[in-house]
DNA sequence: GGCTATTATGACAATTTTATGAAAAAACCA
DNA sequence: TGGTTTTTTCATAAAATTGTCATAATAGCC
């Protein structure tokens, strides 16, 4: 599984460029040209990162970036801007806005790369199948299977999900809602409070060794994977 | 049964001697003059290693790596890159992007199947016509033979195919679609749920000594084969 | 302490997924 | 070709998971 990539660019040559470079690279690229287009490939499965051009037609770009920072599932997703060379103003204007890197036309290939693997080393630090260990409590995606101080521990699927989805961002409240989108997935029509079941289950299977303290009941907002 | 090794190079000389040398060794060549050729040839059966001129005209040796890498099925192919003397910076493009060795032109033929079979043994251990053991179960390839504790263990083709993938990618979850993909061959048209029943059979066929517990149902994910 | 809002928990029925046996289809072999 | 083995499919049984609800427990607040 590699890494998805969204490219929002007007302009087609460019759109394509970058698709090319992208997948030679060993990502996904996905790609949209206009405002509607980019807002329709921003559902799930969500990017892992949005390659966006400043200067779409109309300013849409800024419009896209606060749009994706509205929205609770798309608030993470972090965003590279391309702007033209010399809109310095740009520049501090979108990263006010919450882009995470930018980079200026025209640019190399090499140099895309690097700030796109910054980017993503920064906000997700772990590979994406690589053993995640959490004080002894193991999570290993390639063999699907959890272990705690090496021996392994029984859950169902929907809690081995959500265990996944916490040890991948820890030190974070999520409300009952955002455990649905992103665990869940997102248009599915499941109650609130079905959540509770599933943390509890999630506790259950993971309490023998006492791993349990770190799923956390935050009152009033949600939960939270937390080693503190 | 003998190990395939693709040569991707586009010098027909240089080919030639390659496969020469590879087959005088034991192995089996296939050959790619070009891009296209190649990625033809990264089909089934595939090769259990390429050897990959980084000089291709248009720079597509680093394609093709790209390429695979992004492919569930060829993605841990391992890849022995050829360059040309000096070329230092290739050789560090090559090792990011994921090539396992390289070998610098001219090189010996005793040199190049020197690091041959050392990446090979890197990746895959167990060699092709070596007895697998895992815990008193032993499969050979060679005689297609399966014991239990010395006693030969009976079941089909099929069976036996699904048991040599399992013990040669233990602790790994599998869907069926996968399994279907790298025990029967792509495509083939088969019902997933046919899997299901192979799986039983062969836990049937090696059930004598409880070796049945190898092989563990992932709910939701598929199948894996585990000594824990 | 008493009240209220929120979360924890156990149980259950519905659903989904897997296991299994048997039959049909296909492949194989003599 | 006829008989045999193997493979695939299908129907059904068995098992595990899931979502929901009712109720208990708990925390926060006055």
């Amino acid at each position: 599984m590699s890494r998805r990539i969204l490219i929002v660019e007007d302009e087609a040559p460019i759109r394509d460029m970058l698709c090319f470079v992208l997948e030679q690279n060993g990502y996904q690229a996905s790609v949209a040209g206009d405002f509607d287009a980019a807002i329709n490939q921003l559902v799930e499965p969500y990017p892992d990162l949005v390659l966006l051009d400043w200067m779409l037609p109309g300013g849409s770009g800024i419009q896209i970036a606060k749009k994706m920072k509205q929205h609770e599932l798309t608030r993470n997703i972090p965003i590279i801007m391309i702007t033209a060379r010399g809109e310095e103003e740009d520049k501090v204007r979108g990263l006010e806005v919450g882009a995470d890197d930018y980079v200026t036309k025209p640019f190399s290939p090499k140099e895309l790369m690097a700030r796109i693997k910054a980017v993503i080393r920064r906000v997700a630090p772990t590979s994406l199948d690589e053993v995640i260990d959490v004080q002894g409590l193991k999570l290993d995606p390639v063999s699907h299977r959890v272990t705690a101080s090496d021996s392994p521990l029984d859950m169902g699927p929907t809690e081995f999900r959500l265990l996944h989805f916490f040890m991948t961002h820890p030190e974070r409240v999520y409300s009952r809602e955002q455990l649905l989108d992103h665990v869940w997935g997102t248009n599915v029509y499941v109650e609130d409070r079905t959540v509770d079941v599933h943390i509890r289950r999630l506790r259950k299977a993971i309490s023998v060794a006492g791993h349990d303290r770190l799923v956390q009941t935050v009152r009033g907002s949600g939960y939270r994977f937390s080693v503190k």
